[in-house]
DNA sequence: GAATGCTGTTACCGTTAAGTAACCCCTTTT
DNA sequence: AAAAGGGGTTACTTAACGGTAACAGCATTC
């Protein structure tokens, strides 16, 4: 009739949702689970919060889905780019590279499994691990040492995914521009040959 | 001997802020910065929370307080060790044995460390991070690979930092019982002789 | 033996945020 | 045009927690 200045645009329940993860994501890995309020959510989506709590029960279980998806779509990318690989030294440079793009093109997703407080909290922290321990797995297996047991392919394997996880989190701190493509190639490489470097290409 | 973490009688003040400070110490590494309150810390020590106001102007510093001594003495451990070794190799197998040592003789400090939520807190970050670029450029230093850019040698130092890290994580996380020694060794192996192995020892 | 000065406690305030009840309004159906 | 139903809001409750004022015992000092 009059005033409203408020252009709130009415959602179907099912983009309504879709649009509530994809703020949700953002804020949270923006602020992370703890100081990212579900008040804020709503407002950045342009709602309010009961509207929130109509799409999902608790902060936790919005959170909780957010994981699962991102913890999901990471591991599929990179056991797919490993499988694609044909031997171990283009494995490890098919991996690298995957990692490191998607982590450039879905920066939210990996600051929220990585940036924030989810070590602290056993369900957080066991679905992050879930991927986590399959990709160590897999790093694991690419270890061409001789007599290692299982245990300690596993524990270098967490290693080399601190490893990748130490470079993202320091590339994306830095701002830098360099090209994700050639950080995962030189790191790829570096995994690869080790620090002491040499050469046999 | 006495316990100085749990005495529950009339303490001077000098001997309460330490005992505070240790207990601080272990209720930060359990909980997080977030999820530990100071009346955690004030009932575990055997007071009240204005007691704690007495030593500590506000949670804040006294969390603050416990990174700068955490991250000095890290920072010193691996340093010196570094710094004892003769040639890269011994420099690579020093520092990683004194990383693990330091883990695990020190593991609330460690887990205050890396374990929670200072990546969204600009103040706590910085603490951290300054600890951590300096072994990273301790370890870029030491990468023979010719060619590479200062920024790039950081980066990569960033690298086997995380890498460090994600193993010590996961040694504590997965209560191994392994030697922390060995660990460092092997894991030094991987870092100076790369993915492609050969030799086991 | 009163005064002084710590160490410590009880009881409170203010704020922030999760979660909810009750209601509103617009659109579609009959 | 009246009913129905779903999308949305206002206003509230509850609980936790950082921080503080005021006060209480117990030494030591004078």
């Amino acid at each position: 009739m009059e005033d409203s200045t408020r252009v709130a645009t009415r959602l179907p329940a099912a983009r309504r949702r879709r649009q509530l993860l994809g703020v949700a994501l953002r804020v949270f890995a923006d602020r992370g689970f703890h100081d990212a309020s579900m008040n804020d959510i709503a407002v950045e989506a342009g709602v309010t919060k009961p509207v929130l709590y109509q799409h999902f029960t608790s902060k936790r279980e919005l959170f909780t889905e957010l994981l699962t998806d991102v913890g999901r779509d990471l591991q599929d990318t990179i056991t797919k780019a490993v499988a694609s690989a044909d031997g171990p030294r283009e494995m490890v440079q098919k991996g690298f590279a995957a990692y490191f793009a998607y982590v450039d093109r879905h920066r939210d997703a990996f600051k929220l499994f990585y940036g924030g407080s989810l070590a602290r909290d056993d369900e957080f922290a066991d679905l992050v691990n879930q991927t986590e321990r399959t990709i160590a797995g897999l790093v694991g297996s690419m270890i061409e040492i001789e007599g290692l047991s299982s245990s300690q392919r596993q524990a270098l394997g967490h290693g080399i995914v601190g490893m990748i996880e130490g470079a993202s989190i320091h590339w994306l701190k830095s701002n830098s521009d360099a090209d994700p493509a050639t950080l995962a190639h030189q790191l790829a490489d570096l995994a690869w040959r080790g620090l002491r470097g040499v050469t046999p290409d």
